[in-house]
DNA sequence: ATTAGTTTGCGTCAAAATTACACTTTGCTA
DNA sequence: TAGCAAAGTGTAATTTTGACGCAAACTAAT
């Protein structure tokens, strides 16, 4: 058997972090400092992980360090790891003016989270010299392999959503109705019929009204509901699964 | 903020080989070759990945390389990164004794999949002394965190089985329904009604009969199945998930 | 040839869930 | 006070689920 050299590589974590407003979804994108010439291309928030750290530290470290977000509860997506993941001349420049070993192998572990927007103003810091919301439906080319990795994001949130309730992190703490049915839609990336929709959210307990109404629109106003922790939780454990196998 | 030392690390890749016959569910550990005294420990076919070598090819490379398994479709799990998944003492005597940088850390990417034991007859090679199927609920602990991992491939293979159909790469070609019926009740964990389970397969079309029996058995024979390709893959790719939202 | 043993294969009914669909109410604004 | 905009509500037809028992087909043993 021919035997080839084995290389270490090293790692990095990148975060595809989702976040919702009447607007729909948005994910926050850094705009990398310009080291080169006209470098508009954004990229997920994500850095080279430390010796001893662990993955799941390092991704909730670099995503402080680039965007001020602390705290997020991040779930893995998966590695990519292409060996020419990094090889796109843009990407290659950037890395030449940042990294000490730019031409060195770097495979990424990357997570998701669902954030409440309106709870997180990114505050950019390090190599970042921005973060924004962008509409997701606005991304049209990220660096290196990122928008592979936030379609993977995306995808996993859709499957999750199918089988367990979603909101309490993308959601405020007092919100109406049709902003989680928006949500939905957003999500699903189709459209739910609205009776049929809050007749499901009130079977499965999900939510209770605050006897509290919106005031100051210009319609008739929502009652507020928040989300009811204990079914909540317990859906989350459990899925709502109801196929029949 | 304080700067701390960014290492490389190696990876490796660890597959979760699933195999099924009528016990149950089995997983293709291997034994390695006996370089310490009473090295017992079983672990889930896994090696250090080359320099360009992409991830997915590298999972193929060593889980033939171990047990001569080729051409496997297999899935990504996930990352497993944790800086101390090395340190039992067992584990890091075997490391010392056939790595050449034994204390470098390693990240590994996992993957699994679902064979049909019977295809598949394991030739054990390179630092695999051995290669065995074992029933699941037999294993008890394994090297290196690699219990951990079988874990999480069981825990995606359930919530796959829940919205997409499973079996095709487990069962053999020609198959009766109990073994399917079998099978689901080995991946859920729990008893399935048997008329409901045959009347659900059939409205999704998963399976068409040959119109051949059994022969050879002690007691009425069955038709005998094969899956319907083109709905297995339409429900693979649409999944059955009938959850209203 | 009969019997015992084992697994296959089928149908119905009640309860629950889904889907499709339209109008009234409330509060603000002009 | 008229008009706008979103909230909120019910029903009927269809589909899906879940629970449940018995006859038929074949072999092996006697």
């Amino acid at each position: 058997m021919e035997k080839k050299h084995q290389l270490n590589s090293r790692i990095s974590v990148d975060c595809v972090i989702l976040g919702f407003d009447s607007e729909g979804l948005k994910v926050l994108l850094i705009e990398r400092k310009p080291v080169i010439e006209n470098d508009f291309i954004k990229a997920l928030p994500g850095d080279l992980i430390y010796d001893d750290e662990a993955l799941d530290t390092a991704a909730q470290r670099v995503l402080t360090e680039l965007t001020g977000l602390e705290n997020i509860f991040l779930e893995q997506i998966g590695a990519f790891g292409s060996p020419d993941r990094l090889n796109k001349p843009e990407d290659r420049q950037w890395l030449k003016a940042v990294r000490k070993f730019p031409n060195e192998r770097v495979i990424t572990v990357a997570y998701y989270s669902l954030v409440n927007k309106d709870l997180y103003t990114p505050q950019p810091s390090s190599f970042a010299q921005n973060a924004v919301w962008v509409p997701i439906e606005e991304v049209q080319s990220l660096a290196f392999d990122h928008f592979e990795i936030l379609q993977a994001g995306l995808n996993q949130l859709r499957n999750k959503a199918r089988v367990q309730p979603i909101g309490f992190n993308l959601l405020p703490e007092r919100f109406i109705l049709s902003d989680l049915h928006k949500l939905y839609e957003a999500i699903l990336g189709r459209e739910l019929d609205k009776r049929n929709f809050r007749r499901k959210v009130n079977k499965l307990g999900l939510v209770e009204s605050l006897n509290e109404k919106q005031i100051g629109v210009p319609h008739k106003p929502s009652l507020i509901y928040k989300f009811n922790e204990t079914n909540y939780k317990r859906l989350v454990e459990d899925g709502f699964d109801n196929f029949g196998f």
